[in-house]
DNA sequence: TAATAGTAGTAAATCGTTTACAAAATGTGC
DNA sequence: GCACATTTTGTAAACGATTTACTACTATTA
């Protein structure tokens, strides 16, 4: 493969007015422009990407970080990200953590290690819990989880707002007696105060059977849901943090062969294609998926570009779409 | 950021012992060992794998390109690679073309730049038309498509026998108008040769009105699916090769408030979370997604192992889940 | 004891760029 | 035609590792 050096030779120059004219083409008589022009045409030469990151000491690759990549929420936003990358001539590399601090650290080592020209990720709780922006030699910017101590930039959802609005429909739509399955990430914490928040504003006091922390697995939400059913008092609506546990959620409540809305409303977060499909729709709060991870990329960019701007916190607000699983609740009151 | 300099200044010795050290640990006394050990220990040195790659020509990383991630098919695939990458100490960068021919040209010099160990593709239709093993300086396999020239490593589902046996399910289940939607890639056509096929095999003969070519999405899947219901003698059965299009597809039923099955039974490629979750929940092949992401990465990690072995081809078969969405049909004949 | 083999370590070349600096070429004003 | 400024070009030193060629030393064997 031809180097910089055939190509300087075979237009009778030197390497670095080869390297010049690909650059900014300052300081270079057309005349031999062309003629290097010429030779790099005729030999087919690509710089090495490399041997320039290497020089340079900065590649043009970023890492995405993120707990798993099948969850819908970290495809949509990986999808962004790769696409804001590849309009500003940056390659993505993908890591899923699956929420485990040793795999975490070990691929903030590789971005160190490969010179990454920033990272966008989504971080493990003991990541938060020990997080200062020194930590890293290169630019962060932290997704969908909140970080207390550390300057960063962050992109996440009002978390607190979106499920204090959904709770209050369910409350306006009727439901009384409403139940949450939140995870202990951040972000089900968040979405947990929202929750408490709503019903207290609302006259109704949380219950602690009728809050479970679980993962957010389907399998989880599924058991976390059937427990809640054969409680002597079930509720009449369940809140879910995300995608995963309402699927989870959706199956045990079509186990025991209950009715949506009927026997129970069912609201969760994040639009994905099932919760569209099935019968009734499902009632959800829609995080901006694509514009989180454009907007991260962004930033990112940004800062890559200018790594002294001050640092920025984007918080978006989710979307809530009613839909028929949380329809108001017919004659019974509490 | 210490250097290997740093640490042989540290260590007292040079830096080729330090190199020997860390690769192999050959021709070292025990006691300089130590000493070096305990240098890079105290200086928390880590290689820089920018320069280790420069110097020996190759890196660990590997390219995954597919038209989008966003694609629960994709998706599934793109999982199972990184976990696999992540065992072998490889990492991966994702590239989505959108089937757009001079994306993917773009990401293949970009992984001909950095010097990519390998790549894992699911190649355009004009690079499949164009393919000759020898086109890349890095080892490729080839996932989901079929190439007929060129002499390469390919992992991809059995369409023809999966569509065979998917329509064959059908007919043994009383439908007899039997309309396909395909994609023009050429796993879209292989499966249409699999229906065609099995149409055959059972008395019956395709039919031109009942057979469409559209891209590989939801909307057009809806668009088709409306057509077909609107003929003067509407299929009584639709197979449609992946779950985009079945999206689309059953978006269209609903619209029409036709009943699936016993107006229309649906089937189609492809396990996603939707499929099981709908009511009727929606017969269709499994792809072994995770098997073939994970038989992708060995193949290629083997590959660059060994640039000289003989290349494979492994063909999966797909799994036929029977649901209600072809429950056998009740009295009607055609 | 001398020849030989093997081990331990060093210095320097290398990978392909970019860039500071120096040198050469060109242009300008008088 | 000379001094000086300006533009163009080349030289060589990085960047940080690996690896080769080579030297020096130790141990083994006849």
């Amino acid at each position: 493969m031809a180097s910089i050096k055939d190509v300087a030779e075979a237009a009778g120059v030197s390497t670095a007015t080869v390297s010049r004219v690909l650059s900014n083409g300052l300081h270079v008589r057309p005349e031999v422009r062309e003629r290097v022009m010429a030779a790099v045409e005729r030999l087919g030469y690509r710089p090495n990407l490399v041997a320039r990151s290497l020089r340079s000491q900065q590649s043009n690759t970023i890492g995405l970080i993120v707990s798993d990549i099948s969850n819908p929420f970290f495809t949509a936003i990986s999808r962004a990200v790769e696409d804001s990358a590849y309009e500003q001539g940056f390659s993505v590399v993908l890591c899923n953590t699956d929420e485990n601090p040793e795999k975490e650290a070990i691929y903030l080592n590789l971005m160190r290690d490969t010179a990454v020209a920033g990272a966008i990720m989504s971080p493990t709780r003991q990541t938060i819990a020990s997080f200062t922006d020194s930590n890293f030699p290169f630019p962060i910017v932290i997704i969908d989880r909140s970080i207390s101590n550390g300057d960063v930039d962050v992109v996440l959802l009002d978390n607190v707002d979106a499920a204090y609005r959904l709770v209050t429909h369910l409350v306006e739509h009727g439901y009384r007696r409403i139940a949450a399955l939140c995870s202990e990430m951040s972000t089900g914490l968040e979405r947990q105060l929202g929750y408490e928040k709503a019903l207290r504003a609302h006259g109704l006091s949380p219950r602690s059977e009728y809050m479970r922390y679980i993962p957010p697995r389907a399998d989880a939400g599924y058991a976390a849901t059937l427990k809640l059913i054969d409680l002597a008092e079930p509720p009449d609506a369940l809140f879910t943090v995300n995608s995963l546990i309402a699927e989870g959620a959706l199956r045990a409540i079509r186990e025991r062969n209950l009715t949506i809305p009927d026997d129970i409303a069912l609201v969760t977060f994040d639009e994905t294609t099932w919760a569209s499909l099935v019968q009734p729709a499902i009632t959800l709060i829609a995080q901006p998926t694509y514009e989180i991870g454009k907007t991260a990329a962004e930033l990112l960019i940004q800062r890559i570009a200018a790594p002294e701007r001050p640092t920025r916190q984007v918080i978006l607000k989710g979307q809530l779409i009613v839909r028929g699983s949380s329809a108001p609740r017919q004659n019974t009151g509490v």
